[in-house]
Parts: structure tokens; sequence; C-alpha cells
DNA sequence: TGCAAGGTAATGGTCGTACCATTTGGGGCG
DNA sequence: CGCCCCAAATGGTACGACCATTACCTTGCA
């Protein structure tokens, strides 16, 4: 390594406290105020023992720690190393959608705090939306509503497509907050639309529901977007409720083990 | 050791891929499904070197993530070990908190997507909230407006009380959801209302509002009460456009560091 | 000359061992 | 009976070795 390295005196020997946690904290620092920009590539972990004056397994240690805070990405091999990325907003939704999981709340205000939110979002949507944009959310929901009337629907693909159908709504709303919230939801629940999907009372309405919402968002009509999206939530309602009422399987409702 | 581990048989020995991935993975998964609940501890790194079969840096790196992700709590010494934890809302706040570092969002969108959520929190906390609650609320935004009334307010009481009022109404709206969504963003916001408080100007009027806002609240009258907020929005609006006309200290806007 | 195959060096991933630092708890001594 | 000190448990750190993967370069063949 003739090459000099750009965080050649970046950073300072640790001496205090918990090794780790002083090198994570002059890698962050380093990062927030721009000493250290996306797409750079730290010093290898054989060269940070030295510049750290600290052992490999603690070097190891912090790089796994800022991995985890989205801050950096590893790439093995040669030229690999650490490089620093752009932390971006599915990550921090992660997270939140981590908290959900371990603290399950009422299938009801749930859907009340989606609703509003989807309402905010669609108005949102309608107004900043690309024509690009509406016209491929149309199109995606007329595919969903066609692979719901199908006699046999596939429904892990009907639920991926709903989300992404979902996702692309949130970021025409741009708005990367919207955007944060609706994706960390997905993440943490999903299982009360696939409800919806799975029976096949709802499924037909649900459907051609969605595919009226956007036709109405790309037809910019927001009061027609808001009525079908109240549709909506009437017939989520209605099929969980209807859940409900039936015993078995009520015990743990709507938190689907992600089981791999 | 003579104890029998709780854990026995609960974890598999690594094959595949990064193995402190999979270690992660498999303490996660044991964690969401309530295997392992919150203040139970892990066996030791050593032991679980054996569980795993895995070398005592790979235990320690699975360990470190999990404790990043806000899973687990380590203490040291004898009695020491991993212990789950039960994951709290800010540990979502500093996630988020550190990707609004790295991507300031326009201080309009923040307010936006504020207004939004309070929006929709005023009308649950009127039709939710208890006597008791509406009545606190009412008391403590005419502390507040009494506080911003002195010549020299404390800015830093003040802006510590329209944090308690805010996250007070937010648990009156009785859905968790709203009420974690704005404590997560808690942080985002501050600097904005610290500024609103700041100027003398906005000062009188944001105070004043606020005690409006909560008289119709306590009143049981939502167009009032979402009439008050949408001025208090445009009273924060103006500020934050104020501020940003100026130069000078305008690169570091909104978010302030929690210094500890 | 051009391209393909194989070698080589850089680098992360894993393992093992040894030792240090901290905390708990109990046993010995006053 | 109470205080102090030592021993065990356990995380924290260091060092060294080797493996696996990847990019790059050299060599040799067409």
């Amino acid at each position: 390594m003739t090459q000099v390295e750009k965080t050649a005196g970046m950073f300072m020997p640790v001496t205090i406290g918990r090794a780790s946690e002083e090198i994570v904290l002059q890698v962050e620092a380093a990062v927030l105020d721009g000493r250290l920009a996306p797409g750079e590539r730290l010093p290898s972990e054989r060269d940070m023992q030295v510049q750290f004056g600290a052992g490999r397994g603690v070097i190891r240690e912090a790089i796994k720690t800022l991995q985890q805070k989205g801050l950096l990405e590893v790439r093995k091999g040669a030229k690999g190393g650490a490089f620093v990325r752009s932390l971006d907003v599915a990550h921090v939704s992660e997270s939140l959608a981590l908290f959900l999981k371990l603290h399950p709340v009422n299938p009801e205000k749930l859907i009340e705090f989606r609703e509003t939110m989807d309402r905010a979002i669609t108005v949102l949507a309608i107004a900043r939306g690309s024509a690009a944009d509406k016209a491929a959310l149309l199109a995606g929901a007329q595919r969903l509503e066609a692979l719901l009337r199908e006699p046999e629907p596939d429904l892990a693909a009907t639920d991926e497509l709903d989300r992404a159908l979902n996702l692309r709504l949130a970021r025409m709303a741009a708005n990367p907050l919207f955007e944060w919230v609706m994706s960390a939801l997905q993440m943490g629940f999903s299982s009360h639309d696939y409800a919806l999907y799975a029976d096949p009372v709802f499924r037909e309405k649900a459907a051609a529901n969605w595919s009226d919402t956007a036709q109405a968002i790309a037809a910019g009509e927001p009061a027609r977007a808001l009525s079908f999206i109240g549709h909506h939530y009437v017939l989520l309602r209605q099929c969980v409720e209807s859940r409900s009422e039936r015993p078995g399987s009520v015990e743990v409702p709507f938190l689907n083990e992600p089981s791999d």
C-alpha cells in the first residue's frame, strides 16, 4: 500500500472505555461532518488496526456496528473493504418495523392509522405524482385485479404487488417521511391485506376497488380517490371483524412470523 | 454451570454463509416469537461458542449486531452476559435521527407530515380523551402561554413543556401508532419549535394559539381545533421561511445533537 | 495482436488461545 | 457480627494463523 490513505491522521488511537464504541464514534463523526463521503473506502481492517492501535477484533466489531447502523457496506476480496454508504430510508423503516413486531397493536388501531396515512398520501400523490407515475400505478392496480380474478390467485405474488403499489403511491407523495412510515408498516405487519386477498368474498371487491382508486388518482380526482380508499378500509374492517368472530387462531391474529 | 440452560437446544450450529448473520437471525427469531422474553439471559459467549459451533469472535459480532438493533443489552462481570431487552421507541428515534442528519429533509416536508399527524391526532383526542386529560392539556397549554409571555422565557423549559403537551395529546388519541411515530420524530421537530419560541414575534402568537387549541379540544370542538392547528402551522411555516431567507446559521438548520 | 486461463496479492471471514478488567458472592479473619 | 479480600464467572482485548473470495496481472496459446 504505497498509496497515501486519505484517512491518514483522520483517526486517533483509542485509549478510553470500550474501544469499539470509540471507533464507532470517530468514524460516525467523520461521516456526519463530511470528512468521509458516501462511496469512499475506509482503510483495511489490518491498517485500521494500526491507526487505532487496537486489535483486529475490536475493529471488526466497530465495523459491524456501523454496518448495522447502515453507515457502512462491507465488500470482501481484493479492492474490498468497508465503504461509506448513503443511508437509505428502508433501513430506518426496518428499525421501526422491528419495534412494531415486538409491540403488537390492535388491528383496529393499525387500520385507523393506515387509513389516515393513506388519505394524506393519496392527496399528495395526486398533486405531485408525475403522469408516468400515475400511469404505472394504474397499470399495476389493473394487473393486481387481473391476478386476483384468477380462479387460484398466487397470494404471495398479489401480496407483493400490493406492497409495491402502496410503496409507489407513498413515493409519489414526494415526502420521505410518509414513505418511511408506510414502508415500516408494511415490514412490520402485512397479513391484513394478505387476509383480505385470501378471502374469496372480499378479494374481488378489494381488487376492483384498487383499480378504481388508481383510476381516480390518475384522473386527478382526490374526492373520488378518498371515497375508494374509505371503501377499501370498510372492506378491511369487515374482513378483520369477520375473522375475529370465528374462534380459532384468534390468539395470534396479525403477526406473521417470517418463517424461513 | 451445572444449571440447565433454558436455551438448550434452542439454537442450531451454523453451517452456511456468514456465520454471525445466521446467529443474529436465530436469536432474533427466538425473541420475536417469544421463546426469549425481555430480561432473560442468553448463555455466556463461551457457551454459545459451543452451541453454535462457531468461534467466539463470530458470537461477539452477532451480539454486537443484536445490541445495535436494540434487542440485547450486555453486562460484564460475574452474573453478566447478554440480556434480552424490550426495545423502546427511543431506539427508533435514534435511527431516524441519524437518517435525518445525513439526509436533511426540507423543513416543509417535516411540517407537512407533522400537520397531517396532528390533525388526525386532534380529532381522535377530542373523541377519546377523558375530561381529565383535556383539563390537564388545557392547564399545560395555559402554563406554556404564561411562560412564553415572560420577558425572558426559559426556552429549554418551554421546549420541554411543548414536547410534553404534544405527547399527551398523542396519547389521548388512544392509538399507540400515532404516539410512537410522533415520539420518534420529536427530535426532528424540536428545533423548529425552538425557533418558533425563540422568535419574540412568533412566540406570543404561537403561545396564544396553543391555548386556543387546547380550549377547543377541551370543549370538544374539532372544527375550531383544526382551525387553530392550521394557524399554528402557518406560523411555523412563516417562521421557518423567514429564517431561511436570512443567511447565517442556515447550514445546520433543525437537528440538535442529543449531547450526552 | 488479442484473448483466455491460471497465478498472485489484497482483504474480509473464521478459529483458537491467552490474558486483562470487572462484577458478584462467599469465605475467612478480626 | 461485620468487614475485607480472594476466587470464579464473564465480557473485553490482543495476537496469530489460516481459509475464502475477489480483482488484477502475467503468461501462453491461437
